[in-house]
DNA sequence: TTGTAGGCGTTATCAC
DNA sequence: GTGATAACGCCTACAA
């Protein structure tokens, strides 16, 4: 139980080792301008003195923080059963760590104030970088961010809705067409599709995929926006099956509402598949446990979130970084979905 | 789309202003010093520039960084299924925010390396406070702190095994008394706990609970470890119920292992609950989705989250924090338990 | 009431 | 190769 140590600074070592803080400096930063001899002895001294680099005084002298801003938005009960964010910061936070970097969270309550927050990181430089996720239609922060290109941000989101932003894209469109062909191939004729808030841009651009697959595919299809949560996902699923010519297939934005479809199926005593398919979009250990386990789109959102940190590193370095898609996304064949049986 | 605005700074404003940069200062931070003609003119330049604190300058100046810090360990996967994490994240982040506060959050794959990120926290004043949770026996991080009483710091963990720290405990003992009590009452005679990694205090503190009560009501009680995953869970629930005289009641330590008990059960076509009865330790959407629902002990983690944020920075401000004793927990009865079916 | 000066710890620019 | 010195932006004695 030694006494609070007080906090060691580079003149300490410059003065115990006998030489100029700059000299320090040089040393520890691996920089020329000093030679071998003084290195090593400044090092020596540094180690046995236990100097950390101080963060503030770094940040204040090289403009950088060695962190990357993420803001919180769901509220508190949703976050708790998405697996998403945690996921998503599960993959920065590991990534980040390979360089000493840290992820620096704010809750938000209300868009106002998430705006607040980026104006804050932008005006005083508190992050390094950005992640922006869930991005709306004519979403403010792509604007706010589009007038400060000083700094670095990163978006979650098709590329059409990023105004010019670097985007990181999940392949929307062919992981649609993936699930559309997948039920046609099934004999399914009637598919409906039960999504989230339509403000979002994700769910544009899935509803525009959905539409144009199953025109070219001569199917029936209709849509349902809701608000991810098991209840949103229970009254579209009523709203559907009560339909004079009910869809035969449907598929959800998320596993939640997929999971309480089940659940309501179950209670009307309905044989799954044989007369309903039921299918999620994104996968999760509730789809993996449930029984019947269900069928879903998986995505791997941790390799996501460290991608989305190295993008974010390399913008930091001063490296240009091109839009890219993510393709990785695959159908994980389940008991809740196949072929009608009449 | 405005160009790249310069950071204003506050000499900036005292400029515009035509005052002395302390007088400046002294406006913005609303203390005395200064006449009010001049603090509103300051006021009004200081908003027309755009004026915001540079939280680097700030940091250096008065040794605070307005963030706490969290080390994540689990490995990505466990992140992704466990909800308590993200649960307390939302709690702390949005407590935090109240404030101003951020939440700094650093990803370790091993102790060491944890070590070292709080050994880097101390020694630079990076973080303001610390949480940390997940206390093993004999955890070096508890001799750390111990050793910097100048970093406040949060445990979550029984106050037993805190050495002295302040720490926020769940009440384990009584939680572990109402579920022995539950089983006892629906007249089971041989109950079984499937619990958590031996290593951590909270399983600890657990098991000594479970003994002492069951022993007091003249029960049956046996106890394996394992490590919160579906697959142990399995191997434990597996090993039970091959006893001669197998458990009639299995109280596991979350939800994932009592989830795939349940799946087991199932495939074994074992009656639930009339031949077993199942109860987790840790309530979530899952046991509460599942067909049949799981009964569960029910904590409210965002809430935990909140209280932990609240306690760290009442510290921050030099308030002596006294551990206290969470007793919020209850059983939420479900379909997964009730009197045994001869 | 106001302005000036020094410190926080680091990096970078100069002379030497 | 080395060591002063200024700069980063803010705060706070202290002097005017």
């Amino acid at each position: 139980m030694s006494l609070p140590k007080p906090k060691v600074t580079i003149s300490d070592v410059a003065r115990v080792a006998g030489v100029s803080s700059s000299a320090v400096s040089y040393a520890l930063n691996d920089k020329p301008g000093v030679s071998a001899a003084t290195r090593d002895k400044v090092l020596k001294v540094a180690d046995s003195l236990g100097w950390r680099p101080n963060s503030a005084a770094k940040s204040l002298s090289d403009a950088s923080t060695r962190s990357i801003g993420l803001v919180l938005t769901y509220d508190t009960a949703v976050l708790s059963v998405e697996t998403y964010t945690m996921e998503l910061i599960a993959g920065l936070s590991s990534e980040l760590e390979k360089e000493g970097y840290s992820l620096t969270i704010r809750y938000a309550s209300s868009q106002k104030s998430e705006m607040d927050v980026l104006r804050d990181w932008i005006a005083t430089g508190g992050v390094d970088g950005v992640l922006l996720t869930n991005i709306e239609l004519g979403d403010p922060r792509v604007d706010l961010f589009c007038d400060h290109p000083e700094l670095p941000v990163l978006l979650l989101c098709d590329s059409s809705v990023a105004g010019g932003l670097p985007a990181l894209s999940d392949d929307e469109q062919s992981s649609a067409h993936l699930l559309v062909d997948y039920c046609h191939e099934l004999g399914h004729q009637r598919i409906a599709r039960v999504a989230g808030p339509e403000a979002l841009s994700h769910t544009f651009i899935r509803d525009n995929a959905f539409m144009e697959e199953t025109a070219e595919l001569n199917l029936q299809y209709s849509c349902l926006h809701s608000d991810y949560s098991p209840d949103g996902g229970r009254r579209c699923t009523d709203r559907l099956l009560s339909l004079p010519n009910p869809p035969t297939a449907i598929i959800y934005d998320n596993d939640i509402m997929a999971l309480s479809a089940m659940r309501m199926a179950q209670e009307l005593e309905m044989d799954i598949p044989g007369e309903l398919s039921i299918i999620a979009w994104d996968d999760s250990f509730l789809c993996q446990v449930n029984m019947p386990s269900i069928t879903a789109l998986s995505r791997d959102v941790v390799g996501r979130g460290r991608a989305s940190a190295r993008a974010l590193l390399d913008m930091i370095d001063g490296q240009t970084f091109e839009s890219t898609t993510d393709v990785t996304s695959e159908i994980i064949f389940r008991d809740s979905s196949g072929p009608l049986i009449a």
